[in-house]
DNA sequence: TGAGGACTGTCGGCGAGCCGACAGTCCTCA
DNA sequence: TGAGGACTGTCGGCTCGCCGACAGTCCTCA
């Protein structure tokens, strides 16, 4: 979709677009790391550690190879200057950069390390010659993309038919820091990840507030009672 | 999503969700099959031909393998019996079956043939044997199934905003047989595929056929004026 | 060839979410 | 520390699509 890259300011529908796609990103399980690999990973996985700022891709450039997060966290953001926009976090086993290098296409979104990031890189030559010369790892790193093909299909269907109040608590659910129940996005980021107007999930989120689920500040969303939003989420 | 399988008659939720899935099937460009890589498949790949009716695989059973189909047609349903509803349909070029079986889970649908059907068919064994020996073709199924992956993405976002009127004039522009310019499935169908009320669609498809855009039938629409569904498809 | 089932065309009430707007608060950076 | 920018909370009008219902038509299969 070329059309929505490259924007300046970051309009309505290259915020969506980037909020999707950026949802998709290899998460924890279907990342495709694990320890009996990182041998042969080891001779084409290049060690990283990024300063604060550093950009590790930027968007409508052709991706120079696959990031996996080790430690810290990276922004994927929209939109160029002061009107940058946030659409997503990477935490530590998250993997980007790999889809785009296959199908050849630059990522729609920029990534910068938030504070200092540890990360594992693979240029994109070496990631070829490691599928080449890895049938287990390319075959590993086939379920990884594929695992992400039905969870983009999950979430679609997560979202068929589903109510905003549904939608909400599923977001904040997956999205939140496991180990502070908190999530650091603005409510427009969130909106966007939706595909809805802000001033609707932000109605939402006053009930839920009102209700005594999560508690609101500027920028920040802290979950109270993951029991009754486990309830919102799966319930109509 | 288990429990979205194994259901007897098609609730509404079951026939979104393999509507869903079944779009997401391999299509053309993204089929992972090239003439250089026949001698390699042709050690691997089973030309069947079957006869009417024939079930390729059933619904909530594991993947015995990927098919490819090379002539004819074959129909997705869900539910059992006579309240059997088709998902979708199989051209040829289409690929099915790989993804599940790559994450070991069973499709939401059974594909069946329509009239008499050439197919390439990969046995479980085989395609395994096939990815592990061929880090080619590993390689171009990688990249397949990641297109895959971006096409649904693609199709979220060609969702979020859009209007009805431009979610089924690209359904239609997408689905239709090139030759006759023809879609023959039920509204029913459409309508899950788009995820919308069937009352709603059947709506905007008179409106469009007073329009004189298309033409109406049992079971039956016929695009008569391809550049007017475009700009619908286009444009606000 | 007849009967039952499936599909289409249509209606009306209703609720959810869109959209634009605006005031108030919080942050950030000069 | 002051100013401008970003974010939140809120409102109201409005449209779109949901939902249930029902009559009429087309098919299919016994």
């Amino acid at each position: 979709m070329p059309e929505l890259l490259g924007l300046r300011a970051p309009d309505p529908m290259a915020l969506r677009a980037a909020a999707w796609m950026a949802r998709c990103v290899g998460r924890g399980d279907s990342a495709p790391l694990h320890p009996d690999d990182l041998t042969a990973l080891s001779r084409y996985v290049q060690p990283q550690t990024l300063k604060a700022g550093t950009v590790l891709f930027h968007a409508c450039t052709a991706s120079a190879g696959v990031w996996i997060i080790r430690n810290g966290t990276a922004e994927l953001t929209v939109g160029t200057g002061p009107r940058r926009v946030a659409v997503a976090l990477l935490h530590p086993g998250d993997v980007d950069g790999d889809i785009q290098l296959l199908l050849d296409m630059p990522p729609p979104y920029t990534a910068r390390a938030v504070g200092d990031l540890d990360t594992y890189f693979i240029p994109a030559a070496a990631f070829d010659a490691l599928l080449g010369a890895h049938p287990a790892i390319a075959r590993r790193w086939l379920t990884s993309v594929a695992a992400r093909t039905t969870s983009s299909q999950t979430r679609i269907m997560d979202l068929l038919g589903a109510t905003l109040t549904q939608q909400t608590a599923r977001l904040l659910l997956t999205e939140a820091d496991p180990a502070t129940s908190t999530v650091r996005l603005p409510q427009r980021v969130l909106a966007a990840m939706l595909g809805v107007q802000r001033s609707s999930l932000n109605k939402v989120l006053r009930d839920l507030e009102r209700e005594g689920t999560l508690e609101l500040g500027y920028r920040t969303i802290r979950l109270l009672d993951h029991k009754t939003l486990d309830r919102h989420a799966s319930r109509a």
